[in-house]
This record gives C-alpha cells, structure tokens and sequence, in this order.
DNA sequence: CCTTCAGGTTAACGACCGCTAACCTCCCTG
DNA sequence: CAGGGAGGTTAGCGGTCGTTAACCTGAAGG
C-alpha cells in the first residue's frame, strides 16, 4: 500500500463526508446536496465525480469489505512464522484499527447492504464471506474443539463485539485510544475461549 | 405482564410488520403503502390507527426500550436472594431471549433512533442509559476489579455480541436456538471476565 | 491567442412520498 | 330502525429529492 502524503482529492472528500452523512442519518436520509455542501460545492456538481449517489455507496461498501480483506491476508502472510494464537491476535488487532479510526464505514458495513445494486451487493457480499471464512480457519486452528458452524457464529458475534464501538461515546468519553483498544481485544479473546469451552 | 392469548390487534399487526419492513430496508426506506399492504389495507388506512409514519417508530423505540428495562428489572428484583453472578447470568439470558425473539425490534434500537422527536428520543435515550447502569452495576459486582467506565464499555461492547443475532443467518442455518443460546451466553461471560482480567 | 476541458453553477423536470379530504360501509346500540 | 362511530377506500395536494440540461469560468497547451 503506497504511503499517502499528498492531499485527498475531490473524489476521497467526497467519499469520506458521505460516508459521514450515511451513517449518522442513513442512505435515505441523506441528500446529495448536503453531501455537495459538506465539500463546499453544491448537490449537482458531485456529479462530475460519480455516476449518481448509489455509485457513491457501493463504492464505500465494496471499499469497506475489500480494505478489510486486503488487511487480513496480509496480516496472516507476515505472521506466518508465529503461532495461530498471534495471527488471531494480529487479525484482531487489525479489526480493532479499523472499527476505530473508521467508525462511520464501519456502521455502514452491515446497515446498508440492501441498497446496493445486485451485482454490487454480491461482490460485497462475497468478499465479507471470504473475510468471515479466514477468520474462521484461524479460530479453529487456536481452538480445535470448536466446530465448524459454532466457530462462525462465534466469529460473527465478535464482529458484533469490535464493532460496538460507535455505541462507546465520542472520543473523549472512553478512556483514550490504547486503553479502549486493549480492552476490546481481551473481550474478544476472552469471547473466543469461552465459546470454545464445554457448556 | 398479562398472558396474552387473544388475537393481536390490528394495531399491533402493524407495529410488528412495520418493525420487520424498517430493519429490513431503513426508516426512510420503507414507504406507508408497504406497511399498509404488509397488513392487507391501503396506506392511508393507517392513519386511522397512528398519527403518522414517525409515530408508528416512535412507538416501536420506546417499547423496545422500556421492555428491555422492565424485564431487567423484574430479573433483579426476582434472583435478588441469589449471587451477582446469577443475577448477571438471567440480565444475559434476557437479552439474549430478546434478542432471539425479536431480531427486527433489536436491528431497529441501535439503528433509526436519530428519526425520532426530541422528546421521544430523550424518553429512549434515558431508559437505555438505565438499562445500561443497571447492567454496569451488576457486572462490577461480579467483577470488582473493572473499574466504571471499564464496565460500561463492556457492557456496551457485550450489547454489541449479543445482538449480533440478525448477522448470524436465517433461522435454520444456525445450530438451533438453544445452543446460539449458550454459545452467546458463555461467550458473553468469557468477554466480561477477560475485560476484568489484568492485561 | 484561441481552444479545450475539468469542474463548477442555477433552473427545472419528473417521480415519489407522507398526509389529508371526501366518501363509503358495516356493525353496534338505544 | 335510525344513526353514529370505527375502519376502510380512492383522489389528490404539496413538498422533497435525484437527476439532467444548459451555461459559466479559469487554467493548461499548442
């Protein structure tokens, strides 16, 4: 992934508010002109930069899913000398990062999926599977009792867990970044174990 | 709570069906027409029953809300001769029957609340705050070590698992409910526990 | 210096949607 | 058997919203 130092474009502004504006209100509740003016131009001109406001989400959602995906492969490709326990964390790590620096894509990740175009929502759909599915493979690798159904639910529950972080406050009220971040990734931890233990 | 074992009133037909239709596709996504058609009358025949689509929400959250404090009341005043550990365990298997039962109505209370009047969001903002401190309390009772706002993020972040039912697929591909039951149960447990473990 | 084009602008159209108005039809009751 | 209310219906109004059309402007390039 190339370091980016310069300055977002047009496009990436435009991307980010709406993404802003769709999780605060939703896809419905938001109109291209308030995406125009959260830019500082106003609604027509977005359509300079993208087809109409549905293009704007599915690319923010196929973004979202392949972002994540991307990230996890290659957190179990540099990890692949240690042990499954560091991959798992590593991929929880990676989650975390994620559901905290982007919380509004996050909310849109499994809020607005059914407005997206047929072709869109199953390649985002697939791609969040095959995020699910490696996840899986490496949960059951750190816990071999479980099986393989149980091992995805629990792994969607986690999901669950890492992404409440929107419902944490604003900045400021949790007690700062690290602290939040670790406490996350020991719940999730402690999630997995207890879903791998007998009843 | 009176045993209900008469029909449902009309007006509780369409609470139900508008519930499903606005977790399915958004507040704003939904249309008067659908909700009146989901029930077998036409759009404007709604109005004899709701002041209008906001109310119709409006409604919803607020029932959700107060039934979720309610029921945790009633658990706490019922296993109150019991340990914490037992009262947290009912407070967990409470949400979770709720969660399981009413997957729509869970979708919708973290998700369209912004739509409501100022007043009626108060009115949901402050019984989820108390469902919220009565679950905190609870739960350091159970774990002294987690300091408050420890706590409250964990309970947070456990609504986030707990609720992550709607993500698990169709009734039918899961286990069966009584084992997504436990699984959320134990893992719910094993997530607080971790939270209070040391780093 | 003229052209071109990227990236804006405002005006306006067409569709949709929440809601009201006006009307109809049972069913219950005095 | 009047009549009145509960619970429907359809027609239509008013506003909003996504999108398009037409036009403008400043900067780059030959």
């Amino acid at each position: 992934m190339a370091t980016r130092t310069d300055a977002p474009t047009r496009r990436e502004q435009i991307l980010k508010e709406a993404a802003r504006l769709f999780a605060e209100r939703g896809f419905h509740g938001v109109g291209v002109d308030e995406i125009g003016a959260a830019v500082g131009i106003s609604g027509p001109g977005l359509y300079r930069h993208f087809a109409g406001k549905d293009a704007m989400l599915a690319e923010l959602l196929v973004g979202i899913s392949g972002q994540l995906l991307t990230g996890a492969k290659r957190r179990l490709a540099e990890a692949d000398g240690g042990g499954p326990g560091e991959v798992l964390d590593s991929l929880i790590e990676g989650h975390i990062d994620f559901a905290l620096d982007d919380r509004p894509l996050i909310t849109l990740h499994d809020r607005e999926l059914d407005r997206l175009r047929d072709s869109d929502r199953k390649l985002v759909r697939q791609l969040q599977r095959q995020y699910v599915e490696l996840w899986v493979d490496v949960v059951r690798k750190v816990y071999p009792a479980l099986t393989e159904p149980t091992a995805r639910s629990a792994v969607h529950s986690v999901f669950g867990l890492l992404n409440s972080t929107p419902h944490l406050g604003r900045p400021g009220s949790l007690p700062g970044r690290g602290a939040t971040s670790e406490l996350l990734h020991r719940m999730a931890r402690g999630a997995f174990a207890a879903a791998s233990s007998e009843a």
